[in-house]
DNA sequence: CTGAAAGCGCTTACAG
DNA sequence: CTGAAAGCGCTTACAG
């Protein structure tokens, strides 16, 4: 007597299609040698029974382990920010691991070109499954990404997109948005004949982030007819000596500045300038939790710090990969993260 | 001749205690039914070894499945504030549908505390493993906390906390501090001769959430020595006409009210009053992202909504269950989320 | 192009 | 108190 009961998965499906598991297996996942025929029959039986396969079992067989790769600016005297992804990143390691998924992590330096094409050679030859990258340079960023596509490697952007470079998933700030935010949030208390000042702080003369950022803070202005001037400022030179020399010139010039914005998360050197030239009434606003910030806002020296959760960026960029590679779900080209406002107020709940 | 090679898990502890790795099952369970001596031995192995069990092989084997449930409000008329954490309820259910863990959803009317005590006698007496809950009602979540002790139930708390009942975890906002956070925002620009009004808008005559709130907001303006007078009032009805006649006459009554508060996602029927009455240049600040709330941010009749990731809250109240249940990790009694500032400008991108 | 058999690391009756 | 054996739902050589 034959068995009467209905099996399960792969079994089931082998029954009713008269294979063997190895073959529905072949099918389930595209490899070759299965005949147009047998394929076609267990692709129908797969569809009819609305087939789920069990990851469990699945990745508990395969001895196949995979590998991904996570590439960051380092930590860095001047901004720990990159702590933050790297620890979402751990976090989905620690989840992945049970799954049989390895992370390694590259990191380079922010303020150097050849290292971050250094790494991306070094990641590119080990032959990872996926990969997290920030990519942080455009030229090089781009040259990456064609390489992946041609060995169709899935790669994840985070903190900062490049469009139309086929990224798996985008994962960060809508810098747009962000500087809109900014903008709303300087005003808010301005009296309308003060300056705005925007802050610019960063070696790189052409990093496209900032500019997405002060095209979305100056949109603000138009929309909602905001009388304020608007000043302008580039500091090449990121140490505070640099700062303080641009800032008191500034400041010379301009006797009616009433509130002030930085790009990036440097913001903090001119917390620093405002503090030490007793200028703390200027309402201050910029980016990123790190230490160096909050003790700002702390000290009521700033006013506002806009952030991305920057450790799910690197969570969801991770989990991102391990959707398409492990569970082989679809996952969402474009992931804007919540523009949040963190304050002295608020801000001992906003790290987890 | 013997195997040579080292064996994996279970396997590995048998061969080394020369027991059958059904005893190892055994003692890793805790289950009874093993000598003291086996017993002693296999604990000292698995701690020598740094064993971890392989969750999914463990799933995978146990047809056992587990049942959680959770205890929420039902979506009214008056609010659909619990869609969210009911959301991230269901995206945990995703999750672990694959570890063979099974979710129930019971809902109760806020509005009926007899529904609510209801509900849990169901709950209660289908024998889940692991409850979450959102402790509406003080006294019922008293006896439901017994109970659960009693029967070693683990249960979580979402929303709001009632200290010393013993809840597996804590997974919700720090009232105080977010009351706290709302003056902040509130007083940002507010002038010093004008008066500010708290409102609470609730049938509960002892609701404490608000209280806590009242408290954390009126903190502020100590701290800060806030000049501004503060005016409250407790509205018992919560529909708009009441509302309307209510406030209507604290207005009538206080002739320079600057800015207004309201304790919770009730507040889009105060901004709808002030609307109405042309007294849009109130800033007003309240809780909650829920539609009608979100219209009026829209409408620029709500200066600042201030939520607490309740999608998230049902997530990880969800995942503290399983943690304990599953994997079998401790979990953070205490788990404060973030208190988000969501304004017109950043709320797109809050929910997802 | 296809299948029989072993195995992933656990758990579960069942038997003693 | 303990163990042999089967099995969870897949995948993987290996053989044909």
């Amino acid at each position: 007597m034959e068995k009467e009961n209905e099996l399960f998965g792969v079994k089931e499906i082998a029954r009713r299609a008269n294979v063997s598991t190895a073959t529905v297996d072949r099918v389930l996942h595209n490899r070759t040698g299965v005949s147009e025929k047998t394929k076609a029959k267990i692709n129908a039986i797969i569809k009819e029974m609305d087939y789920q396969p069990n990851i469990l079992a699945s990745r508990l067989a395969s001895k196949k382990i995979i590998s991904l790769a996570a590439l960051l600016p380092d930590v860095s005297e001047e901004t720990d920010f990159w702590s933050a992804p790297l620890n979402g990143i751990r976090r989905a390691e620690a989840e992945m691991k049970q799954y049989g998924v390895q992370v390694q992590v590259f990191l380079f330096d922010l303020n150097n070109k050849d290292s971050f094409a250094d790494q991306i050679r070094l990641v590119l030859d080990a032959g990872f499954h996926g990969i997290l990258i920030s990519p942080s340079f455009i030229e090089e960023t781009r040259k990456f990404a064609a390489e992946c596509v041609r060995r169709k490697i899935p790669y994840v952007f985070i903190d900062s997109d490049i469009p139309d470079l086929h990224s798996l998933s985008y994962i960060g700030p809508h810098l747009r948005k962000s500087g809109y935010v900014g903008a709303k949030l300087l005003t808010y208390r301005l009296e309308p004949e003060k300056k705005v000042l925007i802050i610019n702080i960063s070696k790189e003369i052409d990093n496209f982030n900032y500019l997405e950022i002060e095209d979305g803070f100056r949109a603000y202005f138009n929309d909602n007819n905001q009388p304020n001037e608007i000043v302008r400022i580039d500091i090449r030179e990121t140490d505070y000596q640099s700062v303080a020399r641009h800032l008191t010139y500034v400041f010379h010039l301009n006797k009616d500045i009433g509130a002030a914005f930085v790009t990036n998360s440097r913001v903090h050197t001119v917390a620093s300038f405002l503090k030490n030239s007793h200028r703390t009434h200027v309402s201050l606003i910029g980016y990123d939790f790190v230490k160096e910030n909050v003790d700002y806002l702390e000290d009521n020296v700033i006013d506002f710090l806009i952030c991305h959760r920057p450790d799910d960026q690197g969570y969801r960029g991770m989990m991102a990969l391990y959707q398409t590679l492990v569970v082989n779900a679809p996952v969402t080209k474009q992931n804007y993260m919540p523009i949040d406002i963190v304050t002295k107020e608020n801000y001992e709940f906003y790290q987890n």
